[in-house]
DNA sequence: ATGTCCCAGTCTCTGGGA
């Protein structure tokens, strides 16, 4: 079983793009983030003709994540289960309630989160915060993101499946944190920024504290292969990146990984390619017991334009 | 090199975000 996490930076723009690449790299699951789209503009049919249901998790011209599954998609969470996103179209929330004015700025309550059970597993296309300026209120928004997604996996962690046994889980997405200082082409020059600070790798490292493990790390002890590079002056042909884009998995699930990978030819092109790569990782369906459960749901999932409950 | 790409609205350019 094949899962990845690619964000597309636009998935109006990157359409074409992600269609190539279902159908050279064959995923499973594929987690997106940065869609950029509304649930309405949502193309469905592409992922269809291609053998994936989509689920679609967005708010318009900003943030979006979307899970593209050939293998069931059930149980769906929108949000953390925490109700309406912001439309940041009108700046009014989907669905009535708070606006968006900057000093109510929480990116708890945009299109940053979304989940299902495909193939027996919980996975979660997540798109963090950037955070723009170490201690901005934006970079203490990210934090606060991060509490709330590590309070959602606490509770995922250890959930039973339709099976009776524990349901392994994956997070994957643009966690928009470079681990350690092996995750960004130079220390020096990274440091004083976000993505590097003390206080965005503790998040990391308090989200790995409820039972999760960096699966491409445990499969490619080297550093120097990144997932992100700025488009900006020829910073992808000098290699000059961040690994920002992670899947962090459950011990049941890290222990089937047979194979991970970053496609750095994907950041390519042609024509104009996202800014980020895709991350894969390969399990083993050895001893996986099969069940009628997921792969008969191959449920419709349309776009959902309401939130999910929490599940 | 303040370097590029994407979006919506003011709409063949501008401004915001990454």
């Amino acid at each position: 079983m094949r899962i990845a996490t690619w964000n597309v930076n636009s998935l109006k723009a990157r359409m074409d793009a992600v269609e190539r690449w279902l159908e050279r790299a064959r995923p499973d699951v594929l987690l997106m983030q940065e869609t950029k789209l509304s649930d309405e503009d949502a193309p469905l049919m592409p992922f269809q003709l291609a053998g994936y249901d989509l689920l679609h998790h967005g708010e318009g011209r900003w943030n979006g994540v979307a899970i593209a599954s050939r293998v069931g998609i059930s149980d769906p969470v929108t949000n953390f289960g925490d109700g309406p996103v912001r439309d940041s179209r009108s700046g009014a929330a989907v669905g009535g309630g708070a606006n968006g004015a900057e000093e109510d700025f929480d990116p708890s309550r945009e299109a940053r989160m979304v989940s299902a059970v495909c193939g027996g597993i919980r996975v979660a296309s997540i798109y963090a915060p950037n955070g723009r300026v170490v201690d901005s209120p934006f970079y203490v928004g990210k934090l606060r993101w991060f509490e709330r997604l590590t309070a959602w996996a606490a509770e995922a962690v250890g959930t039973t499946g339709p099976s009776g046994g524990t349901l392994g889980l994956v997070i994957g997405g643009d966690y928009n944190v470079a681990p350690t200082d092996e995750d960004v082409w130079s220390a020096p020059a990274a440091h004083g920024g976000t993505h590097v600070s003390e206080p965005e790798r503790a998040a990391l490292a308090a989200l790995r504290g409820v039972g999760l493990s960096d699966a491409y790390r445990a499969q490619q002890p080297t550093g120097g292969r990144f997932s992100w590079w700025d488009y900006r002056a020829g910073m992808f042909h000098k290699n000059q990146g961040m690994r920002i884009d992670l899947l962090y998995v459950t011990p049941d699930v890290a222990s089937r990984i047979i194979w991970a990978e970053i496609d750095r030819e994907a950041r390519k092109g042609p024509p104009t390619p996202s800014d980020h790569a895709p991350v894969v990782i390969d399990l083993d369906t050895a001893g996986v017991p099969f069940d009628a459960g997921w792969v008969g749901a191959m449920s419709r999932v349309a776009a959902r334009t309401r939130p999910a409950s929490g599940g």
